[in-house]
DNA sequence: CCAATGACTAAGCGCTTGCTTAGTGTGTCA
DNA sequence: TGACACACTAAGCAAGCGCTTAGTCATTGG
């Protein structure tokens, strides 16, 4: 029979890895909110309901936190994206794909998208370093699918980096001003940004 | 005869507000750099050349320093974009030229741009209220751009609203990566993003 | 049943923060 | 020439910072 725990009757180590994850979402909260640098230990601390100390019995280091929850957040953006790319063999339907998923991960996770965006510069050099690896990865990703699309004919694309970057933009800009208890739901807004990158590709819908 | 005023011949009042500029200055970059929570007064004189208590002659707090850059900034901005709305009477012409210019300021600009674009959510409420007009300006502009192309015919845009958002944040994303020593140039970035514009509102280019 | 384990806290250390105070030096007027 | 005005600084204050230390207490394996 599986474990049938509840939360007051946990075991150390179950104890252990909630208490590691609920000062992970709470400092979400907090970076999302005030930024790396206007985020207190004691505020992560307080979210989780529990002492200043606390935080440091789980995370080395507040920067850790930031970094643990950027990796999450890039590596699920680039699976993300890498699913979307395998999804279609036609290039046009890689890249409406691409970009409609894209767009819809930064709404449905916009507080996380916002850390992962913004507070890259706050990641310790040999952090920074490993994060840079998944922004090259989804960067590349979306270059490839518009040159295929080039190479067969089914999209005008003069300049494909540019263009490229231009698309991530429509969906990482949404972490900017997204309300998530507004009246555009993820769905929505992701259709938009997949209709608006096949105009920009110049491929005929 | 006009002033032939040197760097070391400056009266009081001449002198008095060039070292606020120089102030000003100083907190652009160490803003940009680091963000407003991220950055000591102390970083913000010692960029300046001056003693901590310096920055208080000129400026009554650390928020007033980005107030005034942030009101620039957006002051900036708008000008530029209500220039580019009435540089045309065709609204394809219209919206080409507003996005031009507007990702040309962001790519001139890249380092205020940044300071204007994140670190709205450091401002006091009072401030915050007077940057959110200029805001709803620039936003407003963009929408009645694509209507007046829908009402004539020459666009096809459903979303006019969710697609004005899609073309600032072209502009706007600018910030977040641009270089301004790398090897695009502002012009290109904005010739390239005048292009993308008239594809996503169907304007026959 | 008892020693060991480990999650968690109270208190606090050394340092940095935004900002102030008290004073110095220099150029400007009557 | 001397009193004033004002840009600017040296020193420092109260508060808050990231993080540590020393210890309490519940759970667990032998």
């Amino acid at each position: 029979m599986l474990s049938t725990m509840t939360t007051d009757s946990a075991n150390g180590r179950d104890r252990s890895a909630s208490t590691r994850e609920r000062l992970l979402e709470a400092a979400v909260e907090a970076f999302a909110t005030s930024g790396f640098a206007g985020t207190t230990t004691r505020d992560i601390a307080s979210r989780a309901g529990m002492s200043p100390a606390a935080v440091y019995v789980h995370h080395a280091t507040k920067e850790d936190l930031l970094f643990e929850i950027s990796r999450r957040g890039h590596r699920s953006a680039v699976e993300i994206i890498e699913k979307a790319s395998q999804s279609a063999t036609d290039p046009v339907d890689r890249v409406r794909a691409m970009v409609t998923e894209f767009s819809r991960w930064h709404a449905v996770n916009s507080r996380v998208g916002r850390i992962v965006q913004y507070e890259f510069d706050a990641l310790t050099p040999e952090h920074r370093a490993e994060i840079a690896e998944y922004r090259r990865a989804i960067e590349a990703l979306t270059r490839e699918a518009l040159e295929a699309g080039v190479a067969t004919g089914s999209m005008t694309v003069s300049d494909t980096k540019g263009t490229a970057l231009a698309l991530l933009s429509l969906s990482i800009d949404l972490v900017r001003w997204y309300n998530p208890s507004g009246a555009t739901t993820p769905d929505e807004m992701a259709a938009l940004h997949g209709d608006l990158a096949l105009r920009m590709v110049g491929a005929t819908a």
